[in-house]
RNA sequence: GGUGGGGUGGCCGAGAGGCGAGGCAACGGACUGCAAAUCCGUGCACACGGGUUCGAAUCCCGUUCCCACCUCCA
């Protein structure tokens, strides 16, 4: 089976081939920083991530580039509210979706432009775009640049739409455009707005519109035709339109596949801050640890609408703990002396699943039916067979990105030498605990068990004698 | 009005003509000194009404309900 992928712009499931072989050109809409990240910039990103993931480990040397939109209207009307600057904004908030990127163990892209940073590069593309005909400047004495998308007849083709059939924009400010639905590649400088998001340019000092950024960005890193352009639904219409419409018109083949991920709904409904229906990460984390979070995030199909209700989170770390139970039993059976190095394996129906289209839903299906094979091979002392699934199961979660035993995902802040110092003690006590079961002392027995459990430590009994870990 | 995606067991969530994916929860059993963990088993699942077919959750026709986008959106 071969990998494909689901593209927007086709509507079709298609062989995923890339432009130079082993290697693949990813760039995904990040955020526009104007507030703190919800679930669904997480979601996004994290589909992502599970692409990248999937993409290296079938061996591809995989570029990734990801925008950091830090200027827009909306910075820059928060910031005049909250009487900071509008950059300082922008940057708290950036800092603020790397926190939570990195929380959930979200790979950092390859490079991860700002828009402010590439105007020139943004004044190149508006040129172009006006010697070929597709952009004028305002017919008012705004400053403004429009793109003219009545001259670009495929304009509407990613959404399958005809400019015709549109709801009429109920537009308040038709201001020097030729038509209600171009839209602006640049915008003049208006009295009021800071000197500081203030820009020359041979069409007047003014700033950037939405979009040109993404379109300037992606052909600066990434050349002017890539292999795969990501963001969430919501962005097809009108930024990725938009985007792919400026780009092509500007003579770039642009992106070969366009991917989008589905909504993240609350009991039902989306998830904006328009409404104000969202999650923080941050809310997540004080109800799970980070990998349950990711594990859920990630367990339905990325185009999926992912509903998210109040106990969802508890079932996810029932899932997790089941994985992490077994690892770690395996882990102590098959390497007792806690060094190992492994080479993890990718069972074939686990390959068949991810290569289609990335179905993890199914792939998790696999690593489930793997856990249970192991489980009853380490009941049964079946040493290869136990090797064989551990091996898969190691090899499934890490191109996930869900290994518990990835000392990333560690809880607390003990370190090596406290966990082995740790473990000299408790073991010591799980000795004696042992010899007293010899003995059918139950009563010491269960002191001991008491005792650790007080400690915050849990204790279970297995055919190779008892272990520890720490409660959650 | 236009464009797309959906309705699958108590819940989540894949599948897309023929052995009931998987997880969570529930119940029964096995194992265990007791726990925990684990394993085995149980459940009339495919929005509704027709049709095609030896066979339909899957294909066709009709109905119905939900969601997203149509210039703030991940």
């Amino acid at each position: 089976m071969t990998l494909r992928f689901h593209d927007s712009a086709t509507a079709a499931i298609r062989d995923f081939v890339p432009l130079k072989e082993g290697q693949v050109s990813l760039y995904y809409c990040g955020a526009t920083v104007q507030g703190e990240p919800h679930i669904g910039h997480v979601r996004s990103a994290l589909a992502f991530d599970q692409l990248t993931r999937w993409l290296q480990s079938s061996g591809y040397d995989v570029t990734v580039v990801r925008n950091v939109t830090d200027i827009d209207d909306k910075i820059l009307v928060k910031a005049a509210e909250n009487n900071e600057p509008w950059w300082g904004l922008a940057y708290r908030f950036e800092q603020a979706f790397a926190t939570a990127y990195e929380s959930l163990g979200i790979q950092k892209p390859t490079y991860e432009p700002r828009a402010t940073g590439h105007i020139p590069e943004m004044h190149a593309l508006i040129a172009t775009l006006i010697e070929r005909g597709h952009a004028y400047p305002a017919l008012d004495d705004s400053g403004d640049v429009y793109f003219d998308v009545r001259s670009w007849k495929q304009y509407g083709s990613l959404t399958h739409q005809n400019i015709d059939d549109m709801q009429a924009a109920p537009d308040a400010d038709p201001r020097g455009k030729r038509d209600p639905r171009d839209f602006a590649l640049w915008k003049g400088h208006k009295q009021g707005d800071p000197e500081t998001a203030r820009w020359e340019s041979p069409w007047g000092a003014g700033r950037p519109g939405w979009h040109l950024e993404c379109s300037a960005m992606v052909t600066k890193y990434l050349g002017t035709e890539f292999d795969i352009h990501g963001g969430g639904l919501d962005l097809r219409f009108p930024h990725h339109e938009n985007e792919m419409a400026q780009s092509q018109a500007a003579g770039h083949g642009f992106a070969n596949f366009w991917m989008h991920n589905g909504m993240v709904t609350y009991q039902g409904e989306k998830m904006s801050k328009s409404i104000g229906n969202t999650i923080n990460p941050r809310e997540m984390l004080e109800l799970a640890r980070p990998l349950v979070v990711r594990y859920y995030l990630g367990q339905a199909h990325y185009r999926s609408v992912l509903d998210y209700r109040p106990g969802s989170l508890t079932e996810a770390a029932a899932a997790v703990d089941r994985i992490e139970t077994f690892a770690k039993a395996a882990l102590a059976q098959l390497f007792p002396g806690n060094d190992f190095g492994y080479i993890g394996t990718r069972p074939e129906a686990f390959v068949r699943a991810m290569d289609d289209d990335l179905n993890v839903p199914a792939a998790l299906g696999v690593l489930h039916e793997t856990v249970r094979a192991g489980n009853t091979a380490l009941a049964a002392g079946e040493k290869d067979a136990l090797q064989d699934a551990f091996l898969a199961v190691m090899g499934m979660t890490d191109a996930l990105g869900i290994n518990p035993m990835d000392p990333k995902w560690r809880q607390g802040s003990g370190s090596e030498a406290e966990l082995t110092a740790l473990d000299v003690l408790i073991k010591a006590q799980l000795e004696a605990r042992a010899q007293a079961r010899t003995e059918k002392n139950w009563a010491e027995s269960d002191r001991i068990r008491e005792l650790l459990a007080a400690a915050g430590v849990d204790v279970a009994d297995t055919a190779n004698g008892a272990t520890w870990s720490l409660k959650k």
